[in-house]
RNA sequence: GUGGUUGUAGCUCAGCUGGUUAGAGCGCUGGAUUGUGGUUCCAGAGGUCGCCGGUUCGAACCCGGUCUUCCACCCCA
């Protein structure tokens, strides 16, 4: 080996007990979407650049990976382009395709190429990676995967009600208990800023109020000021520095704040709807709340607004986000098609699974039986046996060599098999074969031609 | 993209102000135990000290670059 080998920043290899407990989170993800009537759909994992370029705001463009055109493409270039060393501008014309930054994009150029074979409103789940040129830290990686869940093609609110139950039964399926929705509605924070006289930078001042927890008042205050966010509108938006209370408490008075504000008021309604809807179902496990201060900065979406924290006390951002935008598949030439949407963030899920230690024990076992080899009349007998076993759906392997048994065994310990079957010389000679649970070191005896009654004690 | 941080055996980590042959625990291999693991005892293997360059008589240690890790911004799952 010249040179150790090495995997790109921020991708990783998994290895067997991980995909397996990832494949544990994936498959209860995919059970409620299908039993939600969610059905699959696949994507590629690169687009034209087209069709994801602008889509996520200019931090967004910077984060997306472009692919390099194949054959000569340098010298296609112009020549007064390529001296003048700018990269922005060569880009599109040594680059025309660019790797997945989410599924919603695609999913809304998929709606509109497929819009005659839908059946609307069509909800679709996808579970696919996606990659992000950002800079890696813990949870979060420039390979992930997402696993999404969108209705389109209805602006029924009880769209973003069932989209928090689906929330609610797949962390509580988890056993990820305690995780809190947080949510909001953009029409709210159009209307603060409306109120406020700021219209024209809801961008600034939403990103800045996104920041209240982490930054606390004065931050934020600061940051609005340096934005150009006038000191009397900020003096106006005081209220939400210290929005507390119940959810009921919170409307109450974000409707007084917004009473003058159409666009304000419809999005109190909506969020009030979809609150009581939730207390009257009731929740599993999951805490449902309101927080003005979510923004997201996706700035597609137009109505909710969700996104879900791990439980108090698991330091980890966000696991899952989502919300509704009126006009994503107006940019792909189909305008009025409502959409609402939710994602689980896998990689994120399994980090705070692994701190709270909520995996099932067993999970990562990957044999039931391991029948150890005593030399080549033993050997076939015991891969009879072994066959016989796996018949009955048992997972069953025979250890390849006749290797001192010391070793077998100790390799089954450390695969952590539960039981370890002896067939050698005496066993063969009276047709029989000794099982030895591991755990208890008890052996038994059992004739071969009654499999079924050790098959029968496995539970 | 900005600022900082980390890298020594398969893993977790020691290694003094720069000084001879870079250590430990766990794991691995062999033996005590040629059909009994997880406990114990004995022995052994395993390292271009992330990579490239510089300073020095001499570099794991100092300097520069680069890659990687993690953290804070930015943003986000």
């Amino acid at each position: 080996m010249a040179q150790k080998p090495s995997i790109p920043k921020g991708t990783r290899d998994f290895s067997p007990s991980e995909v397996i407990k990832r494949n544990y989170i994936f498959d209860i993800i995919k059970k409620h979407f299908q039993t939600f009537g969610f059905q699959p759909i696949e994507t590629p994992s690169f687009e034209n650049s087209e069709t994801l370029m602008g889509k996520y705001g200019d931090e967004g463009d910077r984060l997306i990976f472009n692919i390099l055109n194949s054959g000569d493409f340098l010298s296609k270039v112009d020549d007064s382009l390529y001296n003048s060393r700018d990269s922005n501008k060569i880009t599109p014309g040594i680059s025309e395709k660019a790797l997945r930054y989410d599924l919603t994009v695609p999913f809304a150029r998929y709606v509109v190429m497929h819009q005659n074979e839908l059946d609307f409103p069509f909800k679709r789940y996808q579970i696919q990676p996606v990659w992000r040129a950002d800079r890696p830290q813990k949870g979060r990686f420039r390979e992930f995967y997402q696993c999404d869940a969108d209705v389109v093609g209805s602006d029924s609110l009880l769209q973003e009600v069932e989209l928090i139950q689906l929330y609610d039964t797949v962390f509580n399926d988890l056993k990820l208990e305690g995780v809190i929705i947080k949510l909001n509605n953009r029409k709210i924070l159009a209307g603060i800023a409306e109120v406020i006289g700021a219209k024209d930078l809801l961008i600034d001042f939403t990103v800045a109020l996104d920041k209240l927890d982490k930054i606390g008042e004065d931050g934020v205050k600061k940051e609005m000021l340096s934005k150009g966010i006038s000191e009397s509108a900020i003096q106006k938006a005081s209220p939400l520095f210290n929005l507390t209370g119940s959810n009921a408490d919170q409307l109450d008075r974000l409707e007084e704040l917004l009473k003058d504000s159409e666009e304000g008021s419809k999005g109190i309604s909506e969020l009030r709807f979809i609150m009581e809807t939730i207390t009257s179902l009731g929740l599993q496990s999951a805490k449902l709340v309101i927080d003005v201060t979510l923004a997201r900065g996706l700035n597609y979406y137009t109505g909710a607004i969700f996104e879900v924290g791990a439980p108090e006390g698991v330091s980890m951002g966000s696991i899952g986000g989502g919300g509704r935008y009126d006009d994503l598949t107006g940019i792909f030439g189909l305008p009025n098609v409502s959409g609402v949407g939710i994602s689980f963030g896998l990689d994120r899920i399994y980090l705070v699974m692994e701190e709270l230690g909520l995996f099932p024990e067993a999970i990562d076992r990957s044999l039931d039986v391991l029948c150890l080899n005593f030399g080549a009349k033993e050997g076939l007998a015991a891969l009879k046996l072994t066959t016989v076993l796996r018949k009955h759906g048992i997972k069953a392997d025979i250890y390849p060599s006749d290797a001192k048994i010391n070793k077998q065994f100790k390799y089954a310990n450390n695969r952590k098999v539960p039981y370890v079957i002896l067939l050698g010389t005496e066993e063969l000679n009276n047709n029989s074969f000794v099982v030895k649970h591991m755990e208890t070191g008890k052996q038994t005896t059992y004739a071969l031609s009654k499999v079924e009654t050790f098959i029968g004690g496995l539970q």
